[in-house]
DNA sequence: TATGAATGAGCGTTCATTCAT
DNA sequence: AATGAATGAACGCTCATTCAT
C-alpha cells in the first residue's frame, strides 16, 4: 500500500564524504545528458541513474525525488553563473558604467558559456519543476549585487537604480540564451559581450536621466 | 505527455466552419484556465476537455495529440504579440530611433499585457513541448521586422543591423516576463514601456557607433 | 512528475448502468480470489485486473486506489452479514431471549457460512487497510440492533442492555471465524449454532441478574 | 513485505547471550513503537533498527526477516496471554465453573491488558505476516487447558467439552479486542471480566445440558 | 459525427535484504 | 561482529490515446 510522505525539495544527505561528492557530481552530470539527449519528458528517474551508473535505489538515497534533483541541477548552475556575476560586480565598485557592464557582461556571459551544452540542458527543467522559483531568487541576488554596483558609479546617478538593476539583469538573458541554443562558439560569444555591454550602458546612460516615474 | 517523440505538431483539421472555430477557442481558453488553474503537469487532456465542455474523442478531432494542441495556443498567442510588434515595425518605416523604439516597445507590451494571466499560463508550455520552436520563430519574424525598420532610421545607421535586431528583441522579453510574473498592474506596464525603450534607444545608439566585429 | 490528490477510500463512480456494475462485481470476485491464493501480500492491483479479465486502468476508473477496493469488498461482504442478523433481531421483537439467541445465531452464521471461502478471504483485509473501521460501524449496527431486540425480551431484563448486546456480538465472531478457518462443513456450521445460542442465551441469563456494575 | 513467500520464521540465533536477550528485547519494543506510531504498513526495517538503536545489519543477525521478526513479537505477546490464561486454568482443577470462569477470565484480562498499547499494537500483524498461524495454536493451547480443567468440574460434566473449550476461547477475544481498541482504562477491565465471566458461566451451564449433536 | 469507457505502457518511488568494509 | 550504503524487483497509479458504439 502507498504511503504519502511530505514533498520536499531539498537534497537528502549532505554531501560530506568524498565519495558521496563523486556520486553527486555523476548524477548531475547524468542528468544533463539525459536532459540533453531526450528532452524534458524524456528525463526519468531509471535512464539518469543507469546513465550515471548507480541504481535507482541510491539515487533516491541523494534526492529525495525527481523535481529535487532537477532543482538541484538547476540550482548548481545558476549558482555558479550568480556567482560569477556577483563577483564581478563587486570588483567594479567605484567605477564607470562602462566599465561596469564590461566586466559584468564578460562575467556573466563566461560563466554561462563556460559550458554551452549545460545551460541548453537546463533551460527546460529551469522553467519547470517550480526551479524557476531558484532561478528568480538567483536572480535577484545578481539584481541585488548590479545595484549595489550601480549606485557607486563615478559617472552617472540613477533615480530608481533597483528596478534599472532587474531590467539590466532581466534583459540579457534572453540574447545569451538566443545565442547559446543557437550553437555559438567562442568567437560569437565575444561578440556577444560587446553587444550586451552596449545594451547596458546604453541603457544606463538613457536612465540616468529620467526622472523619477 | 511521455509519448512517443516527433509526432505532427500540427492541427487536424482547418478550421473552415465557424462552428469549429468556435470549438477551438473554447479549447484553447479551457487549456489556459486549467494551465493557470494546475501548473504544467498539473495539465490533462480530460480536463481540458471537461472545461472545454467537449468530448475528449471530439479534442482529438481537432489536435493530433496534446503537444500540439499546447503547441497552438502557444502559437497563437506568441503570434499575436509578434504581429501586433511587427505591424508597429512596418508602421515606423522611415522615422528616428527614439520612435521606432517608444512604438515597437508599446506595441510589445500592450500585445503580451493585454491579457497577462494568459502571457503567465503559457511561459511554461512555451518552453516545453517543442514550442520553443514556435517562439524562436516567432522571435525571427519580429527580428527581420525590426530589421527591415532599422534600415530605414533617419538618425542611425548600424553595421550589423540583423545582429542587433535580434539582440533587441531577445532583450526584451525577460524583463517583460519578469514584470508579468511578478503580478504588475497597468502603471507598472507602462513604466515598463519606458525603460524598454530606453533600453532599446541605447542600445542602438552604442551599436550605431561599434564597427564591425 | 507525480502529482497528489487526497486518498478517498469512496467508490470512484455510481454504478449506474448494468455494465458497471457486473464489471465491479467481477472485481470483488477476482479480489477475493487473488487474496484467498496468494494472502494479503499477495494481492495487487495488477493481478487483480488481470484476474477480472480488465485492465487496471479500467479497475482504477471504479476504484480511486487499492485501500478503496479492498474496503468496498470487505463492506459488502461485512454489510450482507450485518442486515442478516439486523433483519433477524427486527422479526424476534417481544420474543423469548431463547428463541431471539436461536433466530439471531442462525441468521448470523448462515450470512456468514454462505459462502465460507468469501469470509476466509476477507479476515486479512478486514484487519487492515483501514477496513476495520467498516468492521467496527457493522458491529455497532448490529449491536444496536440487538440492543432494540433485547429490551423487548418477555422473559428477562437488562441492567446494561447495551454494554450486554455489545459483548453478544463481539462474542459470536471470534468461534465463528475460527470454524471457518477450520474448514468447517454445514454439519459443523449447525452445531456451531447451538454454541453460539446456548452462549447467547446463557449469559443473557446471567446478565440479566448482575446488578449495574 | 512482498517478497517471496515460505521465508523460514524461525528466529535466527538462540539468544543464549544475555546481550542477545537485551538486544531482541529492545528490537521488539521498538517495533511495538513503530507499529503504534505507523501502522502495520508503516513499518519499515530500518525504522524498527533506528528505534532499537542498532543497525539493520544486526537486525537481520537476530531475524530471517521482516516477517520472522513480526511474528516473534506476536508469538511472545500472544504466548505471555496464553501462558497466564493456562496457568490458570491449571490452578482450578477440582474447582466448581463459576470459580474457574472468575479466574481464568480475570487472568486473560489482566495478561492482555497489561500493556493495552501492546496488545493493540499486534492486532493488525496477528492477522497478517502469518502470524495467524501462531495465534492459532496459543489459541489451541488454551483450549486445551481450558479442556482439561473443565473435565474435573465439580458441578457439571459436558458431552463435547473440547468444542466447548474452543468456542469459549475464542468468545471471549472478541470482548476484549474491542474494549482494548475503544481505549477502554482499568475500571472497564474490571467490568470486562465480570461480563467474560458470566458469558462463560452461562454457556457452560447451557451445554452442560445439551445431549451430543 | 460525437462520445467516453477502456487500455496499458511506463512512470516515480519504496524498502527488504545483502555484503563489502 | 557490526555497519549502513547500495541494490533492484516490484508496487500503486496516471493519463494520452483509441475505437466500438
Amino acid at each position: 500500500m502507498n504511503r504519502k510522505r511530505a514533498e520536499s525539495l531539498s537534497p537528502r544527505k549532505r554531501p560530506k564524504q568524498r565519495r558521496s561528492r563523486v556520486t553527486i557530481d555523476t548524477i548531475f552530470e547524468a542528468t544533463i545528458q539525459v536532459l540533453l539527449a531526450n528532452g524534458l519528458d524524456g528525463v526519468t528517474t531509471i535512464q539518469i541513474a543507469d546513465r550515471a551508473g548507480v541504481s535507482i535505489g541510491s539515487l533516491y538515497q541523494y534526492f529525495p525525488n525527481k523535481r529535487a534533483l532537477l532543482a538541484a541541477v538547476v540550482k548548481r548552475h545558476v549558482g555558479e553563473v550568480a556567482d560569477a556575476t556577483i563577483e564581478a560586480c563587486k570588483s567594479m565598485h567605484g567605477k564607470t558604467i562602462d566599465d561596469m557592464c564590461a566586466t559584468m557582461m564578460a562575467a556573466f556571459v563566461d560563466a554561462k558559456t563556460r559550458r554551452p551544452e549545460v545551460s541548453r540542458a537546463l533551460y527546460l527543467p529551469s522553467a519547470a519543476v517550480n526551479a524557476d522559483a531558484i532561478v528568480k531568487e538567483e536572480s535577484s541576488r545578481c539584481a541585488r549585487a548590479v545595484h549595489e554596483m550601480l549606485i557607486t558609479a563615478t559617472d552617472a546617478k540613477f533615480a530608481q537604480a533597483q528596478l534599472v538593476s532587474n531590467v539590466l539583469i532581466a534583459s540579457i538573458v534572453g540574447p545569451t540564451r538566443a545565442v547559446i541554443e543557437a550553437g555559438g562558439n567562442r568567437s560569437i560569444f565575444e561578440r556577444l559581450k560587446l553587444h550586451l555591454t552596449a545594451l547596458g550602458v546604453g541603457y544606463l546612460k538613457e536612465v540616468s536621466t529620467i526622472s523619477t516615474g
